[in-house]
DNA sequence: GGGTCGGCTAAGCGCCCGCTCAGCTTCGGC
DNA sequence: GCCGAAGCTGAGCGGGCGCTTAGCCGACCC
């Protein structure tokens, strides 16, 4: 009963990593009802219910319901790094890498919404070490992001007064995609990538 | 035991509507519970305890927890939107106008960031009726700043291709600041503004 | 085909939640 | 100086929470 790939692009299957089978159904209705109604407002009983299983079968494969959360959040940024940093480190100018940046990383939080809400949003909920670690990988997004922009001035091809300000509007612009997109609205997840990468590229004076 | 006016420029005393005193004190501990934890995590031992009360005494004044959210989630968009009007109603060109819409709002989101992170980030916690009336004031916040785009266009200062779309980026960019803006942070809310009106007029295009 | 073990469930423990209620205190009206 | 109303508290109810435990079931090993 395999699903088929994610994208023709070659992306790997959402949550293949995790095993066995039933811990992955349960952390993938982990993120639907996190993603609905927040980490706090979801029971492990509903957790349970939606993934086929008893409330007891959770304790089987997690210790906790935080660290299905943490789980989750791990995946979800190990997997926004990723996006950021194929496109901050391929070929091409500093423009075309920004550009691309933003398109794949909005297109992420666009297409994958149920997900990157889980991530973006409930890092609160996470305990003290858990949170510092996924602090962590979010610097990390951050110093891509701020490269690309860097680079950019460097070449003469942006014109940006203040580097890490701007830099923290391009994410923060990116990031709320996962609050406000609706899968039934208007627009596709390529359609406000590449809304969102030609705003962006003015926003850095670029062209 | 009166503090004194919020800001120089006239703003009247936040909460200043809320009464009786106690009342006020109650919705004034739930905005920073709701803003540290969120609406869920929060208790009404919680809230009762920071105004130093019993928990009883929550509900001489407010029917339930989630009345609390109501009215603060009400009272917050009133402002949000008597800001954005007044900037958006007044004179000068829209570039002008889009640019003090833009500090302005952006300053109350860093300034009250508490309020503002409960105001924008918990909607979802109320219920169905609630939840409608506020959608309804969030489409005349979204009314005012597109206005203002469209005004631009049609006077030749702006150049956008997508209308909708342009505003969505805009008000997300403001709104997400309430998310990751830091009191203790490098930036006052007053820099962030003028930061952000900007990159703002950058997105559309003018000058 | 008996033994072992991972996966799962039914039942339920202890706790804390939102909320209620009887009763106490304070205070203005007359 | 008594009365009713308003404001507030201590105690606690019913229920749902996260999580645990005892035990069942089927797959695999020899």
């Amino acid at each position: 009963m395999s699903t088929a790939q994610e994208t023709a692009g070659g992306e790997t299957e959402p949550w293949g990593e995790v095993t066995p089978d039933a811990a992955r159904r349960l952390l993938v209705a982990a993120v639907e009802a996190f993603a609905e109604r927040g980490y706090h407002a979801t029971t492990t009983r509903d957790i349970a219910g939606r993934a086929g299983m008893s409330p007891a079968a959770l304790y089987i494969h997690f210790r906790t319901k935080e660290e299905l959360l943490h789980r989750i959040s791990r995946i979800g940024h190990d997997k926004a790094l990723d996006i950021l940093r194929t496109a901050a480190r391929g070929e091409g100018s500093a423009t075309e890498r920004l550009a691309d940046a933003v398109s794949s990383f909005v297109r992420w939080h666009a297409g994958r919404r149920t997900t990157a809400r889980v991530v973006q949003y409930e890092l609160d909920a996470l305990g003290p070490e858990a949170r510092a670690e996924i602090v962590a990988l979010r610097r990390q997004v951050d110093a891509e992001v701020r490269g690309i922009v860097e680079d950019g001035v460097a070449a003469g091809e942006f014109d940006v007064r203040d580097v890490p300000g701007t830099t923290l509007a391009i994410l923060s612009l990116c990031v709320d995609v996962a609050r406000w997109f609706n899968v039934d609205g208007p627009r596709t997840p390529e359609e406000v990538g590449e809304l969102y990468a030609d705003l962006v590229l003015r926003m850095v004076g670029a062209g």
